[in-house]
DNA sequence: CATGAATGAGTATTCATTCAT
DNA sequence: CATGAATGAATACTCATTCAT
């Protein structure tokens, strides 16, 4: 990759990262593009050469993030020795609602913007620098544990639907509790998702 | 009610239908007030005498919106001879399922808009014209069953946030299936979570 | 005409002067709304009620700016006694050519602008307070001479045509020659083109 | 001329005919030098090379066009045998009717760009490849001929301007009537003009 | 109450031009 | 010579909001 190359990799990842704490911090619909230069330390129309407008960088900037937090949870499964594969489960949404509790605003970007369509392919995508990508990790884990599992995706689906908008709710705004307070009926919900299809 | 009375009401139902069709046409974002207002058949000016602005709207426009989905599937209710509470929740979250498959601009205006603390207050709400309200049924009827449920309000946050999310990506995006696909998988998963509260 | 549409063509009058001074002053390309706006003293939003954008105007403004050219040379013929259709024709050339000549940013504004299509209705065009129109005099003229005329509208086409183009080089380029020594033989050029239409 | 000399003219070339190509498809205004130089297939930096802006550009362009027509005429003519001064003078202009009848896009260039003054200097210009000029042979023709023509320059100018802009409107707008129609009034509109400078 | 003309701050987007490679 | 990434001034156009009628 020759120097020119590495310059353009680094200016789009700047203004990605500008633009995430503007619309996190100002919300997307007050961000303005003149905003996410000016954080950047770059000209306004260079933005322009790396997004086509601000939708586009929203997009390749939810998938990016969504995909950072599986392949941390990832990461952190990888340290430790939890066994079994439910357990591992369990582990990875303990790991997600830990980290969107922390990062409040995280959440909030990503449950506006995110699509199961946009996640699927963003678990897939090829993550520089983390040869593991947590689908298929999660796919060969299910074919290896002598669970049967009769639709894997819809249980995957189903699971980080039901984490993701009660997260919302609970964490961001404390509806109808607190996720303190929901965790351990959500725990037991993943739980029960989980022996229903694989029972 | 004085006829002016009656004016005003008039107004403003026309000004949220107006909204409405644009919001779930345009989108949000790119519907003026100007819109809303030339859609009506008013002027812009009288869309100040009735909203502060268009968040003011949009805010009116989901909680009744949400209501009235609960509203109509209540009455369905009650002219059906469905015996037992969990078989009413079911009848209750098929007719939503089927009434957002039909009217999929419905269900991605209230999946964009609606959290669970606006929809909590929608579905307590004192709805003209129906002395009943859902939340009020869903908890007399809870309490009358000889079911005891630990956490009603749980049950229903953790299964009317499933449908939604999952509604939004099978019946909108078909995404990873169709509902018609993942409905079975749904209401088995309705079941477990009510067995799980009410065990 | 009430008070409000009054006001109304106050305004699109005073943006179109505005335009007119701008226009052939600093050129069409380097004038902008905002120069319109500000130098008719009314707000840049305002421009947008009364125009759709600068090409809008330009194509009302090349009309009325041609037509009314017309309009002063016909009320010139009026007061003056000239007799015979030809020497009419004349007349109205004549006029127009001192005028042009006295006023050459007119010219230069007019003939990048007007074709054929735009000058023959703007012609046409009931001319406020100016009852009588160009166009149809000329061909009430050309009924009641003795003349017989075989194509009268292609002549005046043709003599227009050369008018305004030999107008454009002479006075505005001096290029080939000046007006001043190339008018006997446009004048010449004229009658021989009559005499081919009339003969 | 060497290697390099070439390669520089061939660029150039590229350069003129894109920019020809995209000013008559998408108008001058609305062509940006981004534009040309992609549809030269050289980067931005070159264009700079060649020319100052997209003015300069233009207006070699313009008179390379109009000169261009008046090389491929007279060429014609060479190839003809056509007797007469007159009679050369009409199949010239017939030969450029014919071509800008079939290529009306190179009409609309011409007409608005090209005044006198240019046209007579591309005219005189010494075409590569063509060693005998226009408007060089124009004039030793009216020499060489008996005819004695007062103003041969006037008269050029006349019929050329007369040609031009009645092109203009009769071949891109149809109006008042198509060139088909006007064409005899047109040849014989030049040969009254011929006869006024030349009796 | 209702109107809609007027406002002007606010923003996205373009594009000629430069210059380090 | 040639490149094309970067710049940022320039501008068109929108739209929420006000207020005189």
């Amino acid at each position: 990759m020759g120097k020119v190359e590495v310059n353009k990799q680094q200016k789009q990842a700047t203004l990605l990262q500008a633009a995430f704490d503007l619309f996190t911090n100002k919300g997307f619909a007050k961000t303005t593009i003149s905003d996410i230069a000016s954080q950047s330390g770059l000209a306004k129309g260079t933005f322009y050469l790396y997004f086509k407008d601000k939708y586009d960088l929203r997009n390749k900037l939810t998938a990016h993030k969504a995909s950072q937090l599986f392949v941390e949870a990832h990461a952190a499964l990888l340290r430790s020795p939890v066994d079994g594969f439910e357990n591992q489960m369990l582990f990875i949404m303990d790991y997600i609602i830990d980290r969107l509790e922390k990062e409040p605003k995280l959440l909030a970007f990503i449950a506006k913007n995110l699509s199961w369509g946009v996640f699927r392919s963003a678990l897939a995508q090829p993550v520089p620098e983390e040869s593991q990508q947590f689908y298929e990790y999660y796919m060969s884990q299910m074919e290896q544990s002598n669970i049967h599992c009769r639709e894997p995706e819809l249980m995957l689906f189903t699971i980080v639907e039901l984490v993701g908008s009660t997260c919302y709710n609970c964490i961001l705004l404390k509806q109808p509790v607190s996720m303190e307070e929901y965790r351990p009926w959500l725990r037991e919900g993943i739980h029960r998702i989980f022996m229903m299809y694989t029972q």
